[in-house]
DNA sequence: CACATTCGAGAGCACTGCTCTTGACGACGG
DNA sequence: CCGTCGTCAAGAGCAGTGCTCTCGAATGTG
């Protein structure tokens, strides 16, 4: 009789399932992806469900707004692996550490949702527009390193570097992204993360497309050597 | 009456005839690869050349076999731009000047043929493994990244960096791909060298997949500088 | 009880890669 | 000159795709 289920109204009910369905959605469309790439198939998801392809239509307006759904949770899921294993260095100090364990944590995330990564970080779908919503999900891991280089200027662990270093235009950019997210950072540090982090994503994205293969087979020595190297690059100093 | 032209068997003549057909067929392939991305569909090749789809089963077994055959031409076009870039640069002993120019051709081909540069270096296509025969194609533009740092050592322009900076493993790898194309490099420039060859590798595969809109807008200019900066990480001395 | 909303089912459209069969054409051997 | 053979394009067909539309069955609300 009643039309509730302790004291939610019935509209309330009808979402949660509704949430509960997206979701279910979601998650076979993630295994699928992971199988077999980026092709995702509307049909296959809905098979699998039990369901009729038109049904999924219900709660994806189209197989794009499901690859949006996915695409934001994927950085969300790769912006977590990536704060935990920043915060995971008890050592807070250790700015080499943190900066090491955060790419690592970047690849490990990667290897493990290889799928989920490309559709992040390769070659856009053809007809796809990632809209706007996408990108503060995305700013979240590159966020986890340039903190690392605010924590390390705070301490005075990081020297200001020499502002000269950048040309015109590009600090002018990255002076509206350092106003937007890491007010007070000097550019020409924002630019030395930066281009670490460019070569993180790189070194993964090489190792993950294949473009290492019958090339280098320590990969991950070969990956923790590189991003050595490029901390070296931005002056982070040695554990100590 | 006469079977031949100029002299040629019917053989010849026919051979000559299926290889404009060939090469019809990935110029069409190309372009739409370029007019909308990696989805190729070989249905609308033969519709636009007036085939029926399954006469293209003729000159390609199949849509992967024509894929490879994009992917060895594209890899060979990079090369050819790296390559002619790198001889263009008259100061031969000028090595930032040489790295920067090919940097620069490299993203230049990247940003005048996305669609390819794409099916190069982005995402795997689903269900496709790139055949051993791309990887002397794809081993061009890296070369003549490392030949300028052979050419430095040659000359005494470049020092040679200190071997122990390498963990063992990475080193033997390394080692490998030295001795098979470019006897007598020191692992560890060799490593430098190719930490930076991905990160351009990197630098283009972000602007061109969209991860810098919204943020970079001076994107030629930050280029340079991301490149000049990986430049000083191989120890290149500025021109002179 | 009548109404409106929500949802799944099914048919259908236009498209895809690919296979198989059929028929036309030209070059060769007997 | 006729038959054979290889090459080629055409067409039908299979199984799959994203997506739209309509219909019927629920379900909750007035």
């Amino acid at each position: 009789m009643c039309a509730t289920i302790a004291g939610m109204p019935a509209a309330a009910i009808r979402a949660r399932a509704r949430a509960e369905m997206i979701n279910e959605i979601k998650t076979i469309a993630r295994r699928h992806l992971a199988a077999e790439g980026a092709n995702l198939s509307l049909r296959a998801v809905a098979r699998e469900m039990g369901m009729v392809s038109s049904a999924i239509y219900r709660y994806f307006p189209s197989r794009d707004e499901l690859l949006t759904a996915l695409i934001v949770d994927g950085y969300h899921a790769l912006g977590d692996a990536a704060e935990a294993a920043d915060t995971e260095v008890a050592d807070r100090a250790d700015l080499r550490g943190r900066w090491l364990a955060v790419c690592q944590a970047i690849r490990r995330w990667a290897l493990s949702n290889p799928a989920e990564y490309a559709l992040l970080f390769g070659s856009p779908v053809p007809g796809y527009a990632a809209p706007q919503e996408t990108t503060a999900a995305a700013a979240r891991t590159p966020a986890v390193l340039i903190g690392i280089l605010a924590d390390g200027l705070a301490t005075g662990a990081l020297a200001r570097p020499d502002p000269g270093e950048l040309p015109g235009p590009v600090r002018s950019d990255l002076a509206t992204v350092r106003d937007r997210l890491f007010p007070g950072l000097p550019e020409a540090l924002l630019a030395r993360g930066a281009t670490a982090w460019i070569h993180c994503f790189g070194a993964v994205s090489f190792e993950l497309f294949g473009q290492l293969n019958g090339v280098i087979e320590a990969r991950e020595e070969y990956f923790d050597h590189q991003t050595r190297q490029m901390a070296d690059l931005i002056g982070l100093p040695d554990a100590g």
